[in-house]
DNA sequence: GGTAGACCTGCGCCG
DNA sequence: CCTGCCAGGTCTACT
C-alpha cells in the first residue's frame, strides 16, 4: 500500500467522487472508496491530509486525480479574495478537485444524465453495465459490448427517452475512427462541442459535461439550471428575467469565465455542488 | 433568435 | 393511497 501526503484543502476525495462528475464508485468498509479508470481499477482512501492507495499505482492516481496539475488550495485563495460566493462555497467545501476520467465512459455517463437525480444517474449506469457485460459495478462496458444493446431492452431496464439515444449514439460513435474520442482531448474547447453536438441526446450542456471532466477542458462551464441560477444573480445580472436560450448559455459559460479564467469549470464545480448535491 | 411541448421514470417528493 | 410536479436537457415545430 502506499501513502501520499498531501497539502492541506488540496483534496477532498469523498465529496470530489460523489459530487455528479461520475456516478459509478462504491464506498468500501473502512472508508475505502473503489471505481474505475477506463479498465483499471483503483482503490482509494483519505485521512486527514494522507491520501492512501491500495491495487494502485501512483502514477494512475496522480493523473485521475490530477494532483500535479493545479494547486487547487492557492487558486480557491484567489477566487475567494476576488468573489464572495466562491468563497463562502469553498468554506464550506474545500478540496473539490475536476478528475480526468476515461471519456468513454463519460461520453456514456452524461448521455444518460439527462433531467434525472444523480441517485437515478448511477442506477441507470448500472443497469447498462449489467446488460452490456453481465457486470454492475464491473469496468464500463466497451463500445462494442454497448452496441449489442436494444432500446427494448434499456427502457425495460429505466432508461427512458433515454435508451433510443444510447443505442443511436454508440452506432454513431462506432463510425469514428479507432481512438477519436481520446484524441479530443486537449483540443479547444469549440471544437470539442462541435465534434460532440452532432451525436444524438447530446447538446451543449452535455458536451461541456464531457469536455470538462474527461477531454481537460478546464474552462468549460456546464451551464444546467443550478448554474444558470447562479450566473442570473450573480455574474450576468442582466439575463434576471431571461430564459436558457442557445444565445444565453453562451453568455453565461462566458460570465464565469470572465470571473474565474482558464479554470473557471473548477470554480464552476464548487458553486455547483453547494447549490445542488449538498 | 426565442418559446412551447413532448419525452421516461422514481428506495422521488409534498400535501 | 393518490395526484401532480420536479429532476444536472435535447429536439422539434413554430413564430
Amino acid at each position: 500500500m502506499i501513502s501520499l501526503t498531501l497539502p492541506e484543502h488540496e483534496l477532498d476525495l469523498e465529496a470530489t467522487l460523489f459530487s455528479g462528475q461520475l456516478f459509478r464508485w462504491q464506498r468500501q468498509d473502512d472508508g475505502w472508496l473503489t471505481g474505475y479508470v477506463g479498465t483499471q481499477r483503483l482503490c482509494l482512501r483519505q485521512t486527514e491530509s494522507t491520501l492512501e492507495l491500495a491495487e494502485t499505482d501512483e502514477a494512475t492516481v496522480r493523473h485521475f486525480l490530477r494532483l500535479d496539475e493545479l494547486a487547487l488550495g492557492e487558486q480557491a485563495r484567489r477566487w475567494s479574495a476576488s468573489d464572495p460566493l466562491f468563497a463562502s462555497a469553498w468554506k464550506r467545501q474545500p478540496g473539490l478537485r475536476l478528475l480526468r476520467q476515461d471519456p468513454h465512459e463519460c461520453f456514456f455517463s452524461f448521455l444518460c444524465a439527462s433531467v434525472a437525480p444523480i441517485a437515478r444517474i448511477s442506477k441507470m449506469l448500472q443497469a447498462v453495465c449489467e446488460e452490456a457485460s453481465g457486470e454492475p459495478l464491473g469496468p464500463f462496458p466497451s463500445l462494442e459490448a454497448l452496441l449489442t444493446l436494444r432500446e427494448s431492452q434499456l427502457r425495460a431496464r429505466g432508461l427512458g427517452f433515454r435508451a433510443e439515444r444510447v443505442v443511436a449514439a454508440a452506432r454513431k460513435l462506432a463510425e469514428k475512427p479507432d481512438g477519436w474520442l481520446d484524441s479530443l482531448r486537449g483540443k479547444p474547447l469549440a471544437e470539442i462541442e462541435s465534434e460532440l453536438t452532432p451525436f444524438p441526446g447530446i447538446g451543449r450542456k452535455i458536451a461541456d459535461c464531457i469536455a470538462l471532466f474527461s477531454l481537460d477542458a478546464d474552462a468549460a462551464v456546464p451551464v444546467d439550471t443550478h448554474i444558470w441560477r447562479i450566473a442570473k444573480t450573480h455574474y450576468a445580472p442582466e439575463l434576471r428575467d431571461a430564459s436558457l436560450t442557445p444565445a444565453n448559455y453562451e453568455r453565461a459559460a462566458s460570465a464565469f469565465q470572465r470571473k474565474f479564467g482558464p479554470y473557471a469549470g473548477w470554480a464552476q464545480q464548487t458553486l455547483f455542488y453547494q447549490q445542488a448535491v449538498k
